[in-house]
DNA sequence: CTTTGCACTAACAATCTTGTTAAACCGCAT
DNA sequence: ATGCGGTTTAACAAGATTGTTAGTGCAAAG
């Protein structure tokens, strides 16, 4: 429903992604949702209280991509890290500013590593210990090498969350971003699996 | 030498990195620089163009490091990158909310663009092209497999600088980070070089 | 000693930004 | 129609923030 307060948040929304919290103003973001500033302090009181509101909604979209994408049963270790990449990295591509997003308001204000630690922390701990006996097994049998499954989750989301935080920077560096950015992704996508598949690998023949 | 502008400089550097622009306040840089406000506008005019000078620095000192990290010569592709990687990462290190700071800035305000476009899209775009030849060399015959070098560099790009962009959710999210830094950060630098090495690999078994 | 140029200070001005308030509006039940 | 609740508006207030300016101090040059 188009409500007045649904419009403030979307135009919050909006303008706490593109320029963070000390960049957005409220008047800016009254203009952009078509209603008066004060109707923005009668519905939520404080620029900080709506921050929080868009901010908490944020941290929750992101927890729950962490687990539709690497918390599907099933299947082997390395097939759903197949798939679990691929998902991971699609729902970047949907929301590519959110990291940059999250990440930059901790920095800006610590009282906002509350949230993260009670959404964020819980998914993440659990996911890496359901996976690490996993991966031990797997090691034993030789169909992986033996590696520590936080170390195999953070490249995960370097790699993936890396080009969506830097995309603005990516456009004017990498020659083929500006002008094909579909084709991009796609083969970026493609890499990032290979990547990752490749730290599993049981056997390598090492590059001299 | 300590002078009044040096010292506006240095607390401006400071503020900004943390704080961003908007977040950054000129009577705040005054005061950490230890002078009155009205010396800031006296020697840099307006908070823009303090902005400006720290932020051409800064780029500047990005730039510099990708050329001392990648572009030595001697020694073969392989060998190049692992030291490389290494040393592209111990100067995130030492600058770890660099990158950040770049990339929100150019986000924040697209002015910015320019001095990366001038300034480091030149180092990225004659890294690549000067690798690729030596990459496809080397996998004609059988030493490394067939790679993009612009995959490569952003795959390095990717691993190293992520886990500080991100520093403060990690302190959070990963159990080790709080506790050791330093392992963690010594660990995670072999993690990353492991991880270029096994992509470059000629021959790979892959996992099931 | 005086003058000149630079660094500096304190006070002020203008604008921006957040937040409040009193009154108007509007649908609706009585 | 009347009054009541929640919604909306316009105007205002307070404080923050950037930027200016007139004047002071001081050291070096004449």
């Amino acid at each position: 429903m188009e409500t007045t307060e649904n419009k403030i948040l979307a135009a919050a929304e909006a303008e706490f992604m593109q320029k963070g919290f000390a960049g957005a103003k409220t008047v800016s973001i009254a203009e952009k949702a078509g209603v008066t500033h004060a109707m923005l302090h009668y519905y939520f009181r404080t620029k900080e209280r709506l921050f929080q509101q868009v901010y908490a909604k944020k941290i929750g979209e992101f927890g729950n991509s962490l687990l539709a994408a690497l918390a599907t049963p099933g299947q082997t270790l390395p097939q759903r890290l197949r798939t679990g990449v691929g998902l991971h990295f699609d729902f970047l591509a949907a929301n590519p500013n959110l990291p940059r997003f999250v990440i930059n308001e901790m920095v800006a204000n610590p009282a906002n590593h509350a949230l993260v630690r009670e959404h964020l922390s819980p998914i993440v701990a659990q996911l890496a210990t359901k996976m690490q006996p996993e991966a031990d097994a797997l090691a034993e049998r030789g169909d992986i090498c033996r590696v520590r499954m936080t170390d195999i989750l953070l490249d995960i989301a370097s790699l993936n969350a890396f080009i969506f935080i830097t995309m603005p920077a990516l456009e004017l560096v990498v020659p083929d971003v500006g002008g094909n950015m579909a084709a991009f992704l796609a083969r970026r996508r493609e890499e990032n699996i290979e990547t990752i598949m490749r730290r599993l690998a049981p056997k390598v023949e090492m590059p001299v």
